[in-house]
DNA sequence: TATGAATGAGGTTTCATTCAT
DNA sequence: CATGAATGAAACCTCATTCAT
């Protein structure tokens, strides 16, 4: 006789939206953004064509809501790192360890992040968010590595950015063939932190 | 009015085959292989949309065509530092550098190969090709490090190889921001080259 | 919480239902009926979109029922010109003047039902009404005309339908820049009622 | 072995364009602008549904190219009529008489265009067209007045024009039952020009 | 060899309508 | 009585591909 409570509606509009995110995330992640057509979407997700468009204005705005997630989620591996009391050296430890865990257990915002990167209208939308990161990650690293003692500590930052990168990419094109905890554990002792 | 010889046909083949191949690898590089349509290429190469179909089966065909002259482009790096009698520090120099200029010279191949590998379907086609030229490259590092003397040769070369993927993805989407000459000395560097 | 009262209740339907068609109406006559959504309607009103459903069929039955309110109102025009015993020149007089208020107090009326004459679809739902409105209205013009001891009253009464209609949609098209007053003038000066 | 020459390319761009446009002026004035589906005007005129876009850019450009088509048409009429050295009398004959004959040659577009005068979006694109239409039509008409020696000749012009209006609305909501011709000889008798 | 008009499948998006609550 | 999440048909539009010349 009465609507659905709003509480319900929330429920369910919640529900709706992580499983539309979550299916654009995977296939954004494995087939490309482009490639992506929003009946695929739906289809994974198990609604139907037009819900998409209740929650979110375009494709477009799809995929920069699953970016502001993927955004959120990577805030979550500093705040134990930016404690300024900690050893350095263990926060470079924590940062190495944090980093390959998330990337491991997040790898479809990883695969769709690092892909749009190569895309450059999707970049003039997520140019100034990536140079904000990247500027902060590496500012980050060379107060780390200058406590520690290092010479160049500037340049040790884009060389510890660029190794992740570099690590990560072949993960994702070269899959089982690539020997990720090695590289984990390379790291690891590379800095001296084991 | 005059009947071509088979020699003239021949020519203009190739200038519109390497147009068509241009276009393509520009366009794709930037927009992506999916955002990039037949249309916006023929115009790009100033032929007919027909024309491509003339010599390649379809948009895919491109695409393969363009990531074999990658490879090929690539192998042309390579024969003056499998030169065994060379000095090892050498053929590690003249890698570094060489493979600075070449894809700073070649950003577009670069960048195209790089995107691909974020999709699934692409990397079913390519993913042979990319995991021979890797396992190859690590080869080749890990022979020259060992030959120079490091102590875990095989995961030096891992490192090497990471360094410059991420070193140049993160100068594909940081640009002029990015000091990728500054990386360049630094690797030098780093292996004692200079 | 305790239940309402039939009369109550019926408060609230006319209510919504009032909301519901002035919103329409509005809408059907500003962005013409295909181009309104329900969605559109039921914001404007402030209702739900479904509550739509509740009073009408369809959105075409909603059409339906705003036109014959246009109907309605029409009529109320036309008592106190009906009166046989009235001077013939004060009936035309306050036709005149009449329909001008009528108009300019229900643009959105006289928009709407200008706009679906053009619309065959439209016009067989609405062709009978028209026709018998403008049959009536055509006979009472030249009935009057008749009694005022014009020549040929018939045709008199069509160039005095066709005057309206053709003021009224210039007045429309080109608003404050058409002199509707003095138009209104002019008609009552035409027939020598001033 | 050639492609089409430029001049048969010519001809069959013309022969679809115009196929479109008329199975578009058809439908539009017929059902609506909104009403029409590209697909329908695609059957219409017995191309593909694609094919609209090779010409048009979108469904609204097709709209602006069938009004101007209209526009170009209406510039027909005035040319014999600006002539100043005629009889300012057999001017308004030929107004009338060629206003008539246009209107009932041409339905189609003037159902169209009086359709799009009750759209507000549509105003705000053709306003300043009809405006100006409109302007010059009164002006015209005025001159005319007062050339013939008639006393408030601005006025006289307006009703001129709502008088061509209001016929025209009628014969197209009432068709047969209008008594169009009888209204063009009271035209031409009401200006004494019989 | 070269052209570009034409096609139609499939993409993104809108929206009238249904229905569980 | 009232809500708004959900649906799916159908709208507008794009584009890889074909083909007559």
């Amino acid at each position: 006789m009465s609507p659905k409570t709003k509480k319900q509606n929330e429920v369910i509009r919640q529900q709706s939206i992580a499983a539309l995110k979550q299916a654009a995330l995977n296939l954004f992640a494995h087939k490309g953004y482009s490639s992506t057509s929003i009946s695929a979407i739906a289809k994974e997700a198990k609604v139907s064509k037009g819900l998409m468009y209740n929650y979110f204005d375009s494709k477009q705005a799809l995929l920069l809501a699953i970016i502001e997630d993927a955004a959120d989620l990577g805030q979550e591996l500093l705040p134990n790192v930016l404690d300024d009391t900690t050893d350095p050296k263990e926060q470079l430890r924590a940062i190495i360890n944090g980093t390959f865990l998330w990337v491991t257990s997040n790898v479809e915002y990883y695969k769709l992040i690092a892909s749009l990167v190569f895309q450059e209208e999707a970049l003039e939308v997520m140019g100034d968010f990536i140079k904000m990161k990247a500027a902060s990650h590496i500012h980050l690293g060379e107060q780390l590595f200058q406590k520690i003692g290092y010479d160049n500590p500037r340049i040790m930052a884009f060389e510890f950015g660029a190794l992740f990168d570099g690590i990560f990419m072949a993960h994702l094109s070269l899959k089982e063939f690539y020997p990720l905890e090695e590289m984990r554990l390379f790291m690891l002792k590379k800095y001296d932190l084991v």
